[in-house]
DNA sequence: TAGATTGTTAATCGATTAACAATC
DNA sequence: TAGATTGTTAATCGATTAACAATC
């Protein structure tokens, strides 16, 4: 076990996913070797700073040559735990929730759909394709018999930290949360937001500002 | 126009938007006043951090008794640029564009959802809600006639990359990135990722962190 | 071999935090 | 007034970049 144990700092982990498409993209065009520099430009850093990022990987490169990207691409998933089938619960049946429940992309990354949850009794026993609604009376039942690790939060602002709080009671171990509203979780389960109204409004600010683009790597 | 010219680092935008959340909170419960101490703990910054983020701001606290709230959560507003109605076209009428717009939270923040495109022929003059769906061709022309400030990429991750550049082409002065890739544009247009899967990718790593929390500001 | 590119160390840069004087 | 809280300056911390020796 040679992987690294320190906690990488997160605009590392946040430049991981970039790299992570950028060399999955080169290997399905058949490209097999990539340099630091290749993605650098790509990707608008320096050639120093993705060196350093992937120093944090258990994983080495060829002098003269680069990294061979089959190998970089799966660095990059183990490193994430992106490697295996995570499952997954939505909370809330309504537009967003059905359309994540719908995106054929999380399945392709891996993201299993495991189950919908939702207020509303008229949403009950619905099918969403081919996943069930069910009340938010069944989400520790389910979260324990389905092995739900992560819950997505697509409820209403208002109703977001109540949601994370049954969420983290019924056990799960990430959240995600794409309410406008802030939500706050106990040290042991990981939270990561994708707040959709708050990143469009940092939009409306690098647009004020000379019209001009946020600095590197916002966040997205 | 005392407004502070300086652009702003990115992690302060960043918690400006959470801010405002926070205080527009505290405001519809009909809280008047709030110190930087109340802001930081509830959001899990530094007192000092707060006051500092403030600073930016055309905006001054009170000795004693802190920030007014209602003058602040403008003060948010208006920095972000968030106080006026912006225009939005939504690209790909599938599940997620489609429930983009439906999502009444957009509107309720002053993003007006004025149109949605899609490349494939049988959406095309079809409605979602209100809004209807146009073709590609359709872009530059009513980017114009619409006033159209935003664009929101909401299609395969395949083809993100060729709808950005069409965005940018058309006039749009911002994009929100929602897929999977990495998209370039120019200098001049800016640019928030969103990118939900990545995020997911993202939470991975940091529940395989002692099952434990990112850093105090991942961002988004 | 010669040259290109990594991995690593050290320097720089920028953001966060601490401390405290100003102030209502 | 006395005390609480801001606004600001200086110190610290951490991330990014530059530089270069190692190496294939």
């Amino acid at each position: 076990m040679k992987e690294p144990i320190k906690k990488m700092p997160a605009p590392v982990v946040q430049r991981l996913t970039k790299y992570l498409t950028f060399v999955r993209e080169l290997r399905e065009k058949g490209v097999e070797w990539v340099s630091s520099q290749d993605i650098a430009e790509a990707l608008g850093l320096t050639s120093s700073t993705v060196r350093q990022d992937i120093t944090h990987l258990d994983f080495s490169g060829t002098s003269k040559r680069g990294y061979e990207i089959k190998r970089l691409e799966w660095a990059f998933y183990r490193e994430l735990g992106a490697d295996r089938i995570t499952n997954v619960a939505i909370v809330g049946a309504g537009n967003m929730g059905r359309a994540l429940a719908l995106h054929g992309e999380l399945e392709r990354q891996r993201f299993m759909i495991c189950a919908l949850f939702d207020a509303n009794a008229k949403l009950i026993g619905r099918k969403v394709g081919e996943i069930e609604v069910f009340g938010m009376d069944d989400l520790p039942r389910l979260v324990r018999a389905r092995k739900i690790d992560i819950g997505m939060i697509a409820v209403p602002t208002a109703s977001a930290q109540a949601v994370a709080d049954a969420l983290v009671a019924a056990g799960v171990h990430g959240i995600l949360n794409l309410t406008l509203a802030h939500v706050r979780v106990p040290a042991h389960v990981a939270m990561v937001e994708a707040r959709l109204v708050a990143s469009l409004q940092e939009l409306l600010y690098w647009m004020k500002i000379t019209g001009g683009a946020p600095p590197p790597a916002p966040r997205a």
